[in-house]
DNA sequence: GTCTATAGCTTGATAGAC
DNA sequence: GTCTATCAAGCTATAGAC
């Protein structure tokens, strides 16, 4: 609605996206995405070359947009720390931030861009070796720059933690609705600022708990 | 091999639990799972009625065990500590050992279970329905626990906090072996030691810093 | 670039013999 | 309970007209 023209590339790639992240890959079928989008079948395969390929473009394209937008912060937020190392919870807002931001004020795309992020990366299947290929750079960005902030703890421990965390995240974005259901409604999975409020302190909390676990029992356990 | 009679019924249940666990519902086919165990195409419709009763009837299987067992140490933690309450380190003890214990020295079906669990979890779908129709008696069970054994909390941050926890457990249990990647091989997916000594100080640490940040905001902000 | 038409295959399910 | 044989429906992908 706001821009004036849609490539029929964009249709496709609009359309897939919703439904990929409503149903999962092998779940929707292409007359599905085609008649969503208001376009003919054949013109998957003209435009992206089949199913597969449609999917990678649609990870692609977000996710390089979301990559720059992680780096930029992470860049801001050790310059304004400088000298001094950043701190963990600079460092895990850099990375939650954008994510909330484009869900707040970016329209509905983004919305259904992370429900399928949070598919694929729990998703057994080639679906996570796209996601690797998109996104591992600019993660271990971000796990370096973990440990500079937390120079106490083991390495295993800063590897296990983006583990825990990028779990709690996913399932957050995924919007399964079960918190609403087990909270009777107090809760509700979609609320970003009630997430935006809480994802972080969580998450740096226990980031800090499991490096003061590593330096008190000296170092290695398993 | 340990169970000298295994019927049609569990052959099939064990071939489709490791089969969905490892390529997701709809990209098995119930030839595939058949093959696999060794029994014929006609049979899942007379045993089970259909693919998804199938489906149904393995998340069902050993979820009533893990319900139990899960109960059973969140009451003897409980009798343990009191008249005091149980600690938050407790009540996640008495939630995340289980799984655990079984990863530890149960055979590989529970290991393929619990990649189903993750997979279902973060599904989009019908399968979200059935995990909430298995699992929520007993996790509103644990989420009342963890509020006694956090007083201070808001009922919302507990709610919140259970989200990220159960989060952080689901993608450990994925072993989606981008934790390999990611650290060149320092730290293995699927070294449940390692698990164990991390994701208890993480969430426990992370719960406590939730219920700190309620009690120092004076109370609710979203 | 777009559309029609269809090839070629796989799927879940079932009827009926044993 | 098990197996053979098969059906109807759905799928992705493509050849070729426009």
């Amino acid at each position: 609605m706001a821009r004036p023209k849609r490539t029929t590339k964009e249709k496709l790639l609009d359309a897939a996206e919703k439904l990929f992240a409503r149903k999962g890959f092998h779940a929707t079928s292409l007359r599905e995405i085609t008649g969503e989008a208001g376009v003919d079948l054949a013109l998957v395969n003209y435009h992206f070359g089949g199913k597969k390929p449609l999917f990678a473009a649609i990870l692609e394209r977000r996710g390089a947009v979301l990559n720059e937008e992680r780096l930029r912060r992470l860049t801001a937020v050790r310059r304004a720390a400088a000298p001094q190392a950043v701190s963990p919870e600079a460092v895990i807002g850099a990375f939650f931030d954008p994510i909330l931001d484009f869900l707040d004020h970016a329209g509905p795309g983004w919305h259904s861009y992370f429900s399928l992020l949070a598919w694929v990366n729990n998703s057994p299947e080639w679906g996570r070796r796209l996601m690797s290929k998109t996104f591992d750079a600019t993660v271990r960005e971000f796990i370096r720059a973990l440990m500079e902030s937390l120079p106490g703890a083991a390495p295993e421990d800063i590897f296990w933690g983006y583990n825990f965390l990028t779990g709690a995240l996913t399932l957050s974005l995924a919007e399964t609705g079960r918190l609403d259901v087990l909270s009777d409604g107090l809760c509700r999975s979609n609320d970003v600022a009630a997430l935006r409020a809480r994802l972080g302190p969580f998450v740096a909390a226990g980031l800090r708990g499991l490096a003061q676990r590593g330096a008190r029992s000296g170092q290695a356990q398993s």
